[in-house]
RNA sequence: GGCGCGAUCGCAUAGUGGUUGUGCAACGGAUUGCAAAUCCGUCUACCCCAGUUCGAUUCUGGGUCGCGCCUCCA
């Protein structure tokens, strides 16, 4: 029985599917205008490894993570780059597919853009309208009038007196009220043609907050399961998608809110703004894949995350261990779910999606392994393989390494040294042995010696 | 100012009203020509102050410190 977290209740809560057996999940993604740094990692990794439990669980999922190609930051950024908006976005969604392969992020089963969907944001807009809510501004912009959504605040726990109260807002332009927010926002002389699309309210384009609202209804339906995101998500973003969402169709929008924590630098969350950010392909020139992965998996997907290369280096040992107890078996990857490492794995992974927990338990049966249960390897490379971790071959993993880029030595020279060695060792010259070993480990190459010959590995 | 989250062994990260987890690091032993890997063992924590309790790191209240949201942000 599956229990998570559902930021909307601030409680974890069992988690029942609207229709039996199927699960609906929608996650906000990336607004493409640059490459994506370690915190979208952190939301791709995260709910990638949602879906796959539930779907391991039995359940039929359609997965939604929406594009934003169409914003602020993406004109701008064209303007600079003097390209086309779509070349601009292009570019960056084909960035950000080869940085979610390289992590083991499945595809979801829908990845919308923005900009495919503005006739139902219109729609939409049309609706809300007609509701009461939205109000066509002095400037043209057409706003949502907050005040008159009742429940504004319950996801993020904020009253709108508090809001007024901490108030930071520039003074309204042509807003009733300075909580209210862009559904449309109407056309400026200066912007390009490509940004611009016809409606009822003038020629615009859609705010932000309105595409997950009309991209989610239309492929989910007005009510669904999950929806998930980063936690900076939950205010105003997710507030608003509700507002927008049961302003126009009179009923609840979504049973459970996931929100992920930050991934932080030096206890400071990483963030655009703050300019402290890595890019995910900046840390995979020195990190494998893999171990960001299990990096990010490691902890808890609501807990803080600190990033630091010593913490990488940590996750890269802990892993290199799990591949280590896998070396020099064949075991077929068939979780057999009566067995008890995998009834914990289940039921860590069923509290809210207790990762930590679950590869506690790989740790363990790697233990056993060593221990001598070879019986075990079967699970432990199919429970690795429920969380994304453990499918390549062990000794790839093993060889593959930090400085694999520019330690300059080939696995020919490797093999080369290694042979030199074995007929030093042969001839008793253990010196020259020792030799080359230290020679190797100089340049990050440990040697195992083991009956059956001598294996390598990066450091 | 409003709202919320967190404080666990050297580092990191889980979890629990009483049996003290996991990874890395460290130390001792086994193994090895010597190593590495592995195994066995050691070290063994729960911010402070009250309260509840037979018993609290775990529950309640207060405090201190850190962080987040309230503005674009995963």
């Amino acid at each position: 029985m599956l229990k998570l977290y559902n930021t909307l209740s601030r409680e974890k809560q069992v988690f029942v599917p609207m229709e039996a057996g199927k699960v609906r999940m929608y996650v906000c993604g990336m607004t493409v205008y640059d490459y994506c740094h370690l915190g979208h990692a952190r939301v791709m990794v995260v709910f990638d490894m949602v879906a796959r439990w539930l779907r391991t669980s039995g359940l039929a999922v359609t997965y939604v993570r929406n594009i934003t190609d169409i914003d602020d930051k993406i004109i701008r950024r064209a303007g600079e780059n003097s390209e086309p908006i779509r070349a601009l976005t292009d570019r960056f969604i084909t960035a950000m597919h080869e940085d979610a392969d390289a992590l083991g992020v499945l595809r979801p089963d829908h990845e919308p853009r923005a900009t495919d969907f503005v006739p139902q944001m219109l729609d939409m807009i049309g609706q809300l309208e007609k509701n009461g809510l939205a109000y066509l501004a002095d400037n043209r912009d057409v706003c949502y009038h907050v005040r008159s959504f009742p429940g504004y605040g319950r996801l993020s726990g904020k009253s709108i007196e508090d809001l007024r109260a901490g108030e930071r807002v520039d003074v309204a332009e042509g807003k009733r009220d300075p909580l209210d927010f862009v559904l449309w926002k109407h056309a400026r002389a200066d912007e390009p043609a490509e940004v611009k699309w016809p409606s009822s309210w003038g020629e615009g384009r859609p705010g932000w907050h309105i595409e997950c609202s009309a991209m989610a209804t239309r492929l989910l339906g007005p009510r669904f399961d999950i929806h998930g995101g980063g936690q900076d998500l939950q205010f105003p973003h997710h507030e608003n998608e509700i507002a927008q969402s049961e302003g126009a169709h009179g009923h609840p929008y979504v049973n459970y809110w996931m929100h992920n924590g930050f991934v932080r630098v030096d206890d400071e969350k990483m963030s655009k703004s703050l300019g402290n950010f890595f890019t995910i392909r900046e840390v995979l020139k020195r990190y494998d894949p893999e171990v960001v992965r299990f990096f990010i998996l490691r902890a808890h997907y609501r807990s803080p995350l600190n990033y630091s290369d010593a913490h990488l280096d940590d996750a890269r040992h802990a892993l290199s261990r799990l591949y280590t107890a896998l070396k020099d078996h064949d075991g077929a990857a068939m979780v057999d779910w009566d067995e008890p490492h995998a009834r914990r794995f289940r039921a860590a992974m069923d509290d809210d999606f207790g990762t930590p927990e679950a590869v506690e338990v790989l740790f363990d049966l790697a233990a056993e392994i060593n221990r001598g249960d070879t019986t075990l390897v079967g699970q432990l490379k199919a429970l690795g393989n429920v969380l994304g971790l453990l499918q390549r071959s062990p000794t790839a993993f093993l060889q593959s390494g930090p400085a694999a880029q520019d330690d300059g030595l080939s696995a020919e020279t490797i093999e080369a040294r290694i042979a030199a060695r074995v007929a030093a060792k042969k001839a008793k010259d253990f010196a020259e042995a020792d030799r080359i070993r230290d020679e190797l480990k100089d340049s990050g190459i440990v040697l195992e010696d083991s009956p059956r010959g001598t294996n390598w590995r990066r450091a």
